[in-house]
DNA sequence: GCGGTTATTTGACTTATATCAAATTCCAAT
DNA sequence: ATTGGAATTTGATATAAGTCAAATAACCGC
């Protein structure tokens, strides 16, 4: 899923626009381990996954606590950073070899106020980014661990595979020992 | 804290636009119990609190489950169900006597494309709430209830004595049980 | 392939919070 | 003020998940 594309299915999507958004990304290949972000610095993008996984994650007590993965078709950034214009609290890692579109903050408000039509566009993503979050929050809050493992699986499966344990566990929001051990009985 | 108000500390607002604003919304006043959406139903508005609380919950096995208290200043509505069209889960019960300004949908929807300023307004408020949902999230993951609910005293002081124990409960994610202990111990 | 690091599993024990049940307090309508 | 029902508190017990520690297993660079 190109970026292009993920784009025209949410508004349309002129010529002019298109070029707009042509220039105002960079590509970005990322290897495996590298950091995009650092928890302590500002977060100027967002970053739209061509091909590869990231992981946002930050620390507690020494822990690191995996708050998302995002995958090929999915943006990825310090949502929290990127939007007040705080320090990040998150650091951003990629789990896999990335190709990555980079979204300056910069030439994403010169778009915004160039292409009125594509503050939508920025609605829209919030909105769905809002919802899953929300069914996320519901899901922690009122079931098991096992239940929340089951349902990542179902939703996300493959990501399962491509995710180290410990970094899953954390995102579910129990400690690696419960996943292995709920792993264990099938 | 009017309506008018907290749009214009976010979007300039033109003459023209501020009579459209006004043109749209409706005024809206409902008695502490009753109920502005039901579970089963279609969520056709938004909700701005002039005056009073409200509550969003639904129903987990028998149970009221609270989602959410919107005070005067802040939006409500089922999000979920306004944003993808599809029946609530969540029902909206009024707490106390309340003003509001009621936004439909299909008027807002008229607004966007007539006023395209107004994305950008939709945008940060999308925003705003991920922002705090995220938070959240982060909270009940990785604090204690006794946190969770200090936290919420630190951040919503009066909100604790104007909702009911039980609602509060089931907002932090414990029972109520558990929250009357946590009050006991000071 | 070998050795060392890192990730995962398994075990024993602890703890925060849930559950069920009963007692008490609060409050609104008469 | 009195009363009945709801809300809150308190108590006893159960349980899911955490913690700490050690044993395996998987992975990576040489």
């Amino acid at each position: 899923m190109t970026f292009l594309t993920h784009i025209q299915s949410i508004i349309p999507v002129s010529e002019e626009l298109r070029d707009a958004l042509h220039n105002i990304t960079l590509i970005k290949t990322v290897k495996k381990g590298q950091l995009l972000i650092r928890a302590g610095e500002y977060c100027h993008d967002i970053y739209f996954v061509e091909s590869g996984l990231l992981r946002g994650f930050y620390y507690q007590e020494e822990k690191e606590i995996t708050n998302w993965f995002a995958r090929e078709g999915e943006f990825a950034t310090s949502f929290y950073a990127y939007i007040t214009k705080a320090t990040s609290t998150e650091t951003i890692e990629a789990l896999e070899d990335c190709e990555l579109l980079q979204l300056p903050y910069t030439n994403l408000q010169q778009l915004y106020t160039r292409f009125p039509e594509t503050e939508r566009l920025g609605r829209i993503l919030t909105e769905n980014y809002y919802v899953k979050l929300e069914g996320r929050l519901l899901g922690l809050q009122f079931t098991t661990a096992k239940e929340r493992y089951d349902n990542l699986v179902k939703q996300n499966g493959p990501l399962v595979l491509r995710a180290p344990l410990g970094q899953i566990a954390s995102y579910l929001g129990i400690t690696q020992e419960t996943l292995s051990r709920i792993r264990a009985k099938q």
